[in-house]
RNA sequence: UGGAUUGUAGCUUAAUCGGCAAAGCGUCGCACUGUGGAUGCGAAGAAUGCGAGUUCGAAUCUCGUCAAUUCAC
């Protein structure tokens, strides 16, 4: 049996619909995860996770929990499904892309990444080994293999070398991780009807903006075996053409029968853009990162809800938009709350910016088994589009 | 009523011997893509309380005036 059951039930040129069964959860796909990065989504609370906004599957983080308030204290807790009263499913990053963006002294080997941790200043040590262990600690539907992702513009050589070693981690991160399963490290484990109740690992597929490079990274995932794999290294810094044209050229080749999950990705519009294009799986910080700092992202675009103009706004976020901020509060007093620095400002503003990625994944689906995603990408485009400032 | 001190951007303060009036906060706007309640970028905003004088040149020196603070009566 497998950790994980993935059913496509309708498909649209590469843009498919289907179902993602962990033991914890069904996921309906093309799916939007909010990041979770330490134990919490940022400003949500689980019950408006698990009700209005009805999210399936956030991420965690190994890297961020690893260091606070640590593996062992995670294990000894139960894990974090017990420790975070989520239920739901899990899917946690592996460090890696963490220890490339946010340590400045790291020392990287063929054996792991050596860094200084962003708390405290104090010498750490991960690898695939060790991002594996932790996983298991943390007792998530969904591992991710140990990756280094190079920047966005890395050269050809540079991104060769790194895939490469993606490559070997990945076949290490994949032992590791059976013999913990084999050990009953996994304190998420769970039995669940015709599925293994074990941990799915996913591997990453690397290669920066070197479309040979990319297949040649998936050759070599593909080959190790995983339940899923995932698109790793964009929106890092390249031009969005490069990124659209990556996805464009590698998710159609990538296994039709798992799900494929395009990391830390993105925009609306980028969502739709690589959905078109065979993505099913999502995450990014963007809306409860911009929704904290005065961000929403709405129908009609986005907005700044700073602006001056907001001041006597009396109408919602996104007029078009049915969720419980946009029935209750006017732009103008979310804009009140933001300028006195109120905490409700971003609370709000990042569970709007949420419901509205979410329910923008529902209407996808949705259009999908109808046969009008095409369509509805035209429409939803052009909509965004309205009320962008000229030129752009 | 008299004396002392102080008046510089919305606020708090800089500006060597008299030599291009700056900064922080706030305001206004932009950025943010496997998290960053962070941060970065850009803009607007001043007859240096007001009026004279000295000087090539005054926020700075002199006189007057107004205001605030404070002490004395």
């Amino acid at each position: 049996m497998k950790p994980i059951e993935w059913t496509v039930n309708a498909q649209e040129g590469n843009a498919r619909t289907g179902i993602l069964r962990t033991r914890r959860s069904e996921i309906e796909t093309p799916v939007f995860m909010p990041v979770g990065t330490q134990a919490t989504v940022k400003g949500v609370r689980y019950e408006w996770l698990e009700t209005e906004l009805d999210a399936r599957i956030i991420l965690g983080n190994t890297y961020h929990l690893f260091l606070r308030p640590g593996a062992e204290i995670i294990r000894e807790l139960g894990g974090l499904h017990k420790f975070s009263t989520w239920s739901r499913s899990l899917l946690t990053d592996s460090g890696g892309f963490q220890v490339f963006s946010l340590t400045d002294l790291r020392k990287l080997t063929e054996e792991g990444v050596e860094f200084r941790s962003h708390v405290d200043g104090s010498k750490k040590f991960l690898s695939p080994e060790v991002s594996m262990e932790v996983q298991a600690a943390l007792g998530s539907e969904i591992v991710m293999v140990f990756d280094e992702c190079p920047p966005g513009d890395a050269g050809y050589d540079q991104t060769r070398k790194s895939l490469e070693l993606t490559a070997r981690w990945a076949k290490r991160s994949k032992e590791r991780f059976n013999e913990l399963q084999d050990a009953g490290m996994d304190t998420g484990f769970l039995e669940a009807e015709n599925l293994s109740g074990r941990q799915a690992l996913f591997g990453i597929v690397q290669g920066a903006g070197h479309l040979d490079l990319r297949r040649e990274s998936l050759d070599k995932t593909v080959e190790i075996g995983f339940d899923g794999y995932a698109i790793g290294g964009l929106s890092v810094g390249e031009e969005k053409s490069v990124m659209y044209e990556v996805l464009e050229f590698l998710a159609p080749q990538m296994p039709e029968n798992a799900p494929r999950y395009l990391m830390g990705v993105g925009t609306p519009e980028d969502l739709i853009e690589a959905i078109s294009r065979g993505v099913d799986m999502f995450d990014c910080v963007l809306p409860t990162r911009n929704g904290r700092t005065g961000g929403a992202f709405t129908s009609r675009g986005k907005l700044n809800i700073r602006n001056a103009k907001f001041a006597a706004d009396f109408e919602p976020l996104d007029a078009e938009c049915p969720c419980s901020v946009c029935r209750r509060y006017s732009k103008a007093y979310l804009r009140h709350l933001y300028q006195t620095g109120e905490m409700l400002a971003a609370i709000l503003i990042s569970h709007h910016n949420l419901a509205f990625f979410l329910d923008t994944m529902r209407r996808v689906r949705d259009s999908i088994k109808l046969g009008n995603f095409s369509r509805f990408k035209k429409d939803f485009l052009e909509k965004m589009r309205e009320n962008e400032p000229a030129g752009v």
